[in-house]
RNA sequence: GCCCGGGUGGCGAAACUGGCAGACGCACGGGACUUAAAAUCCCGGGCCCCGAAAGGGGCGUGCGGGUUCGAUUCCCGCCCCGGGCACCA
């Protein structure tokens, strides 16, 4: 039995070497905190190469949730990983700080939406240093202060003297709840992206527009370059520009005597159709509907039942799945191909807002035009031989059972004279004669709208724009910039622009004649504010300019992005749009925003979203509380790999809290200083040798993690699995019997193990790294070289099997050659037995792997 | 309907180019230390069958086929879950 002296001190040794997170992490937080300056990016001139990891900005809705976590903790191991391999990294943070969120948060909190917003910031901020991250908080952006958002509004100037910018009146997504426009891309199954109970409705007003329908076929031509983009973002922008080759046809309009055009224009992608075609179809917003049916008040009344149908169907969200309806409208088109005489219709499913808004209706190759046509009992002919998959084309007795046969790989028939070309060489030969006669053309028609930008609310940056009664629409003056939102407004929530109520700021002067003029008072969609911060990030305090071009030249384009999935389409094309706007006004040389891009999964509870309507949100700062930032950190990426979603649980938490314990104590029982002396691997005991082998596996297997897939989750295991491979051997690191292996490997191994463990838990590294006697800085640190030699197993397990069923295992020197291996198998034992009788047919050896023999 | 992911023990997952399925961890069971508990450490483990045990046999990566000496991995046909697009002419 100990005596108490005995007992005392083991006490105290163990409180010295029990993992206390806290002490550790206010410890290291107060020290980054005094020199900011160690996770601060060195100036363009730097030796160092650059690398720009960027983590997408958050909104400051109040606090950070787990998805937060994952993502900055992904791009923190990142960051922290390449300072170590000696890049000058650019590691910046930001703020997405305007916005209907903070603005309908700050009406229930009844706190001005700017102070609401920078105390979220404030919390937010202190959360993230809390966790650890290494941001270079000098570069700072928080985009709804004048210092940023006076760019964006220089900008919107630019746009507009280049006519990128554009108002015009337009039907709009309308919701309700927020009493604001939404963009296209904000309308999700016909409901709010907010609101999604809410149905989106249409309204007409004037509004700002910028014209990203120029650059439609760039941003589809670049997709192909971003290799370092996932396939499936790629496909998703794809799909979204949705770009669609056809034709313009016109068709005139049988009698027409009004004034204006006397035309229908159709664009179509099947104009080797063109001769089954049976009638017009227009939308019920057609604008030359008017004409046409004069002023019958049945009609009229039918009509807009049609639009009713089809704008209930947009707000349900079920475009799709609506009936057909539709109605003659008396009149005529004339096909230039033919010269026949075309029933012209209106019907419910025809869309204003794609191509032109008329379709010329061809029942027997369309799915919608057959359906149709069946329920009006409008005329199907077929022009394209309908043949079965495979088999050649059989003309003749037309088979009405293949209908509405829509393949291309046929030859028309009934086409005058382009009957018997193939599919693909009529559309060429209709498309150059229809030019050629003056009543159409080849054309491209695209999915991708422009992009809406006016928002009724207040908190944005203001448009910067005026309406003078003598000028008309004038454009605030650089000089003049920013256009300061004001404050103290009233945003309740009754309808129109909040600014608008403010007459002291709305009212002004015309820069031109010197009159009275009224300021525009819708504000910006915040997705401005976000499609160009990362360069503001690169100067955040610049006066003079939004960027500055050696600075930008030098970190651009940015190497590595990292953020949701639910950013594909909207965020990420209209950076991409505002990069290509930016260099064409020559503020930058590069034509993407982003070289690679990594979408990390969504963090779930339960299976769905977090979300604080559904009361599911997980904190991190219980996790913290508990454990500690290094904890919360590791468990995040070791629980799934980055890219997968992951249903959060922390069912797990404690065995991760429990390692990073096993490390602590693992040095702190024992810390070696290092020393002069060197080793010889050679006189090294087979126990060294073995651990200092898996030290080098490890090495192998983190490098690979952060130069391939980023499975952390293995890179933790890793980890994991090195140090149940060195408190295997505790006569190794014990300091009294320290005979096993020399100072200078043990010291090694604890270092080498620091510095794999940075970039997960920097907090215990730091303090390992202090505790081993070291005093330089952690993240400048060389990232641990594996030796291949090294990593090498002497001796390897081989399998035996016969016919592929597993029969015996043989452990064998790591350079027996197949010979060796097939001699060895065969004489096993266990084989001899099963092989009793049998005819040996081969033996098939895999090196390092396996002896497979085959017998009868 | 079309286009992407995914489906592996009680759970999170691993196996990256066809070669020992289940690394690592959680939960669980047993043990050590302790007056006791906590903490810590050690051992066990896919499922089923035979056996007191040592050991042995069979089945197993959503389902059904195929290729191969050998398939979680490749091919064909399905099922289920998640995401995106969808009268786009």
């Amino acid at each position: 039995m100990p005596d108490l002296h005995t007992r005392t001190d083991t006490g105290a040794a163990r409180d010295e070497q029990r993992y206390d997170p806290h002490r550790i992490e206010e410890k290291w937080s107060a020290r980054w905190q005094q020199q900011p300056e160690l996770f601060r990016a060195e100036p363009f001139d730097s030796p160092r190469p650059k690398y720009y990891v960027l983590e997408m900005l958050p909104y400051p809705s109040g606090a950070l949730h787990m998805g937060h976590v994952r993502n900055y903790s992904i791009g923190d191991a990142l960051a922290r990983h390449m300072w170590m391999k000696g890049y000058n990294v650019l590691h910046p943070m930001g703020w997405d700080a305007f916005g209907l969120p903070a603005e309908n948060a700050a009406i229930k909190a009844k706190t001005p939406p700017k102070q609401w917003t920078l105390s979220n910031i404030a919390h937010m901020k202190a959360q993230m240093k809390r966790l650890g991250f290494a941001y270079d908080w000098s570069k700072e952006v928080t985009t709804c202060l004048p210092d940023y958002y006076r760019w964006n509004q220089w900008f919107f100037l630019k746009m507009y003297e280049r006519g990128l910018a554009y108002r015009k009146k337009s039907r709009v997504n309308w919701c309700p709840e927020c009493a604001t426009v939404l963009a296209n891309e904000q309308v999700v199954n016909g409901c709010c992206w907010r609101h999604t109970e809410t149905p989106v409705q249409q309204r007409d007003l004037e509004q700002w527009f910028l014209r990203i329908t120029d650059y439609a076929q760039e941003l589809l031509d670049d997709l192909d370059r971003l290799s370092g983009w996932p396939e499936k973002v790629r496909t998703m922008q794809r799909n979204w520009i949705g770009r669609s080759e056809g034709a313009l046809i016109d068709f005139k309009i049988d009698g027409a005597a009004w004034q204006g055009s006397d035309t229908i224009s159709v664009f179509t992608t099947r104009i080797d159709t063109i001769f089954g075609a049976t009638s017009i179809q227009l939308a019920p917003e057609h604008p030359t509907l008017a004409n046409l049916i004069g002023n019958n008040p049945e009609l009229h009344a039918r009509v807009d039942e049609l639009m009713a149908e089809q704008r209930r169907a947009k707000e349900a969200g079920d475009v799709g799945e609506i009936e057909k309806h539709g109605m003659f409208t008396g009149r005529y088109a004339i096909n230039p191909f033919n010269g026949e005489k075309l029933p012209i219709w209106v019907a419910n499913y025809v869309l204003m807002d794609y191509g032109t808004g008329a379709i010329m209706s061809v029942p027997a190759h369309d799915e919608r035009d057959y359906e149709f046509a069946k329920k009006y009992g409008l005329e199907i002919r077929i022009v394209i031989l309908p043949r079965r998959q495979g088999e050649p084309p059989q003309a003749g007795e037309e088979d009405t059972a293949l209908l509405p046969y829509t393949g291309t790989d046929s030859l028309l028939i009934n086409s005058g004279p382009y009957s018997e070309l193939s599919c693909e060489e009529a559309m060429k030969r209709m498309a150059q004669d229809a030019e050629r006669g003056g009543f159409g053309k080849a054309a491209v028609t695209y999915r991708l709208k422009d992009w809406g930008i006016s928002r009724q609310r207040y908190w944005g940056a203001p448009i910067p724009m005026l309406y003078c009664d003598h000028c008309g629409i004038v454009p605030v003056p650089e000089k003049d910039l920013p256009v300061i939102l004001p404050e103290n407004v009233d945003i309740t929530l009754s309808g129109g622009s909040p600014l608008g109520k403010v007459k002291e700021w709305v009212n002004t002067t015309c820069p031109t004649c010197g009159g009275s003029a009224r300021r525009e008072t819708d504000t910006m969609d915040t997705f401005v504010d976000s499609s160009w911060y990362f360069y503001r990030y690169t100067d955040p305090t610049l006066e003079t300019a939004p960027v500055a071009p050696k600075t930008i030249g030098y970190w651009f384009e940015i190497d590595q992005y990292i953020g949701g999935v639910e950013h594909a389409i909207l965020h990420l094309i209209y950076s991409r749009f505002w990069t290509k706007v930016m260099r064409d006004l020559g503020l930058i040389a590069n034509s993407e925003p982003v070289a690679r891009l990594f979408t990390q999964g969504m963090v779930l509870k339960d299976g769905a979203a977090m979300s604080k309507s559904r009361g599911n949100v997980v904190s991190p700062d219980e996790i913290v509380a508990r454990y500690g930032a290094d904890t919360a950190r590791v468990y995040i990426l070791f629980a799934a790999p980055p890219d997968r979603d992951l249903d959060w649980s922390d069912s797990a938490i404690e065995g991760v809290h429990r390692f990073l314990g096993r490390v602590h104590r693992f040095i702190a029982q024992n810390p070696v200083q290092r020393i002069g002396t060197a080793y010889c691997v050679q006189q090294l005991s087979p126990e060294a040798r073995r651990v200092l082998r898996k030290l080098h596996q490890t090495i192998k297997r983190i490098s690979d993690d952060f130069a391939g897939r980023w499975h952390f989750n293995t890179s933790v295991a890793a980890l994991m699995e090195l140090l149940n491979e060195l408190t295997a051997y505790p006569e190794i690191f014990a300091c009294a019997s320290r005979k096993a292996a020399p100072s200078a490997l043990v010291a090694e191994i604890q270092r080498t193990f620091v510095l794999l463990l940075a970039p997960f838990a920097p907090y215990l590294a730091h303090e390992l790294w202090e505790m081993l006697g070291e005093t330089s800085n952690l993240l400048r640190e060389s990232w641990p070289e594996y030796d291949t030699a090294l990593a090498k197993e002497e001796e390897l397990e081989i399998v035996v099997q016969i016919n592929g069923k597993i029969r015996d295992r043989l452990v064998v020197s790591a350079h027996s050659s197949e010979e060796e291996l097939r001699k060895l198998a065969l004489a096993a034992p266990k084989v001899q037995a099963t092989l009793d009788g049998r005819q040996l047919l081969r033996a098939i050896v895999v090196p390092g792997k396996l002896v497979n023999i085959v017998v009868r």
